[in-house]
DNA sequence: CACAGTACTCTGCAATGTGTAGTACCGTGT
DNA sequence: ACACGGTACTACACATTGCAGAGTACTGTG
C-alpha cells in the first residue's frame, strides 16, 4: 500500500498537469492532487516540488493576499513548463506502456 | 529522457513479474526487462533489487555452474512473491490510472 | 597471454518524497 | 481578550532506492 515509491519522477508531471489546468497555490494544489487520487501525497512533497519546478524554470510565481487566512502563492505553469511536460508526458505513457506489458493488465482485466 | 525516476517503486514488481513467467539469473533478468522496454536500466540496480526481494522472502534461490562462463545465481518467485506481485499490480492499476486520467492519456489516445 | 564477454558483489552518491516542527494569519467561541 | 482550529508556507533531517564505478572471477578466442 506504499505507493511513496512510485510517486518519484512522476510528481513534477502530476503538478505541471494540475497547474496546466489552472493556476494554483500550494495547499490547494496538494487538495486537488488528493482529489485526483493521489490520496497519500504529503504537502512537503508538494511544495518542495513547487520550488523545484520554479526553481527549474517551469513555474511563474505571484503572490496574491487572501481575505480569509495567510497569503497564497500562487503558480503558474510557462511555455517551458509546458514543453516539459509534454515531454514528460511522453515518457510516462512509454513508461506506464512497458509496465502495462509486463504486467499483464491488458490480458487480465477483461472485466 | 531520464526515467530513473520513474522506475522507483516498480521495478520489485517488474522484476517479479519478469521471474512469474520463468525462472532466471541476474544478467538474464537484465536482458529481459531491457527487451521488455527498460532499456536503460542498469544492472546494479536489477542485482540490487534480486538481494532485497529475496531478503524480504519473496524469491527463492539457487546457483547453477555454467559451462561457458561463470556460475549463475538463479532466483525463482515463490508464494510469498505471487501475493506481492498480485498486490503491487493493483496499486499500480490505480496509481496508473491516477496519472492517466491527470495527462489526459485516455482523452487523446482514441482507444 | 591478453582480451572480450559473462556474471556477480560492494561502495558511495544523488534524487526525491515524508514527517515533524515552526511561523503566521484569520475567524469563532467563551 | 484569549485560546483554538483551519489555512498556508518554510526548513530540516531522514529513508528509500536506482546507478555509476571498481573489483573479482570464469570461459573461450586470437
Amino acid at each position: 500500500m506504499d505507493s511513496t515509491q512510485l510517486l518519484k519522477g512522476v510528481l513534477d508531471s502530476a503538478v505541471l498537469a494540475v497547474l496546466e489546468d489552472e493556476d494554483g497555490y500550494g495547499y490547494d494544489i496538494v487538495r486537488r492532487l488528493r482529489v485526483a487520487g493521489f490520496e497519500d501525497i504529503g504537502d512537503a512533497s508538494v511544495y518542495g516540488t513547487l520550488r523545484r519546478l520554479y526553481a527549474n524554470g517551469f513555474l511563474t510565481s505571484y503572490v496574491v493576499p487572501s481575505e480569509s487566512g495567510p497569503h497564497r502563492k500562487y503558480y503558474g505553469i510557462n511555455a517551458s513548463g509546458r514543453a516539459q511536460l509534454k515531454e514528460s508526458t511522453a515518457t510516462w505513457r512509454t513508461f506506464a506502456g512497458a509496465m502495462d506489458r509486463l504486467l499483464g493488465t491488458r490480458r487480465g482485466e477483461r472485466v
